[in-house]
DNA sequence: CTGAGATCCTGTCTGC
DNA sequence: TGCAGACAGGATCTCA
C-alpha cells in the first residue's frame, strides 16, 4: 500500500506527538520484516519525542539519543487510539503508548520493519538511498545522468530506491504515463526532454497524492480506527483493458521485474 | 559490478 | 461452498 505519499501522510498524522512523551512501547510480535531489536522498548521507554520526519518510505521518530526507523512494508498502517478504547484488531503488533492515546502498527503481512539506531542516516538500510523526488537536486540533469549509468527498463529505475526513492508499482505507471514514455524503454534511451517530462510528472502527482492523503487525516484520526488511505484517481493502474483516456486505445497489463505494469501502448512510447 | 529470480507473510479473489 | 492457485501497492538476498 504505502508509497512516499502514504508514508507522507502518515508522517503527518502522527505528528501531532512531536514534544509529546512516549510512555511506553508494547510489541506483541517482534518477527517483522526483521526482528525487532531486542532493548528498543527501553531505549526510548519514557522519551520526548523531539521530530517525526520521513527519508524514502522510513517514519523516523527522533528522540534525543535515539530514533525509530519505521518502515510499512506492503500492509503495514498506523492507527491512532484513545487509550480508553481498549480493543485490538488481528495483526496490531506493535503499541506505542502516549498519556491519553496510542499508536498502534497493524501489518499483516509483516514486511514492515522497526529498528532503533542512534544515527538514522547511517543505517545501513537508510544510507545507500537514493535521491528524494520531491527535493531539488531531483532534476531532469540528475534523472539523466541516472539514466545514462544503468541500461534497465525505465520503469526498474524508477522503482530501485538505490537511485530514485518512494516511488512504488503505483506511481511509477502512472508517472510514465503522464509523461507518454513506455515503462519497457531502456534508460540509456532516454533523453534529456523526456528526462524533463518525466521529472515533473513523478513530482506532480506524487505532490497530488500527498494532498488528497491529507484530505483523509481525520479518517486518520477516527476512533473506530478506519482504515485506508484516499484511492486518488488513477490513469492506467488496475485498469486493464478499460480504454486510455487520451486515445482510447486499450490499458495493456503485462509484468516488469515481476511486477505488474499498466501502461497504453499507443500514448507511451 | 549487473541483472534475474526467489523469497519473506497473510488475505482475497478467481475459476473449477 | 470448497479448494487450489494466482496475486497483492516492498525490498533484500542469492546466484549466474
Amino acid at each position: 500500500m504505502p508509497e512516499l505519499p502514504e508514508v507522507e501522510t502518515t508522517v503527518r498524522a502522527i505528528r501531532p506527538f512531536e514534544n509529546t512523551i512516549l510512555k511506553k512501547i508494547i510489541i506483541h510480535n517482534r518477527n517483522l520484516r526483521w526482528q525487532v531489536d531486542e532493548n528498543l522498548e527501553d531505549l526510548v521507554a519514557n522519551k520526548k519525542i523531539l521530530t517525526i520526519t520521513r527519508r524514502a518510505k522510513y517514519i523516523l521518530i527522533h528522540f534525543s539519543k535515539y530514533s525509530l526507523m519505521l518502515h510499512l512494508g506492503m500492509s503495514g498502517k498506523l492507527r491512532i487510539q484513545n487509550n480508553q478504547d481498549n480493543y485490538f484488531k488481528k495483526h496490531d503488533h506493535v503499541e506505542f503508548i502516549f498519556k491519553d492515546k496510542k499508536i498502534i502498527f497493524n501489518d499483516v503481512r509483516r514486511f514492515g520493519s522497526l529498528h532503533v539506531t542512534k544515527n538514522p542516516n547511517e543505517h545501513i538500510l537508510i544510507k545507500n538511498l537514493g535521491v528524494e523526488p520531491l527535493s531539488r537536486k531531483f532534476d531532469k540533469n540528475f534523472l539523466f545522468k541516472l539514466c545514462s549509468e544503468t541500461n534497465l527498463e525505465i520503469k526498474k529505475l524508477l522503482m530501485d530506491q538505490r537511485k530514485v526513492v518512494g516511488v512504488g508499482n503505483i506511481y511509477a505507471s502512472e508517472s510514465l504515463y503522464l509523461s507518454s514514455i513506455s515503462p519497457l524503454r531502456k534508460s540509456k534511451e532516454i533523453n534529456l526532454d523526456e528526462c524533463e517530462k518525466l521529472v515533473k510528472s513523478i513530482k506532480k502527482i506524487l505532490k497530488y497524492a500527498i494532498k488528497m492523503g491529507g484530505t483523509t487525516l481525520k479518517d486518520f484520526y477516527s476512533a473506530d480506527g478506519s482504515e485506508g488511505y484516499f484511492k486518488l484517481k488513477l490513469n492506467v493502474y488496475g485498469l486493464e483493458n478499460q480504454n486510455c483516456k487520451k486515445c482510447s486505445n486499450k490499458i495493456e497489463k503485462i509484468i516488469i521485474g515481476q511486477r505488474s505494469t499498466f501502461y497504453c501502448k499507443e500514448c507511451q512510447t
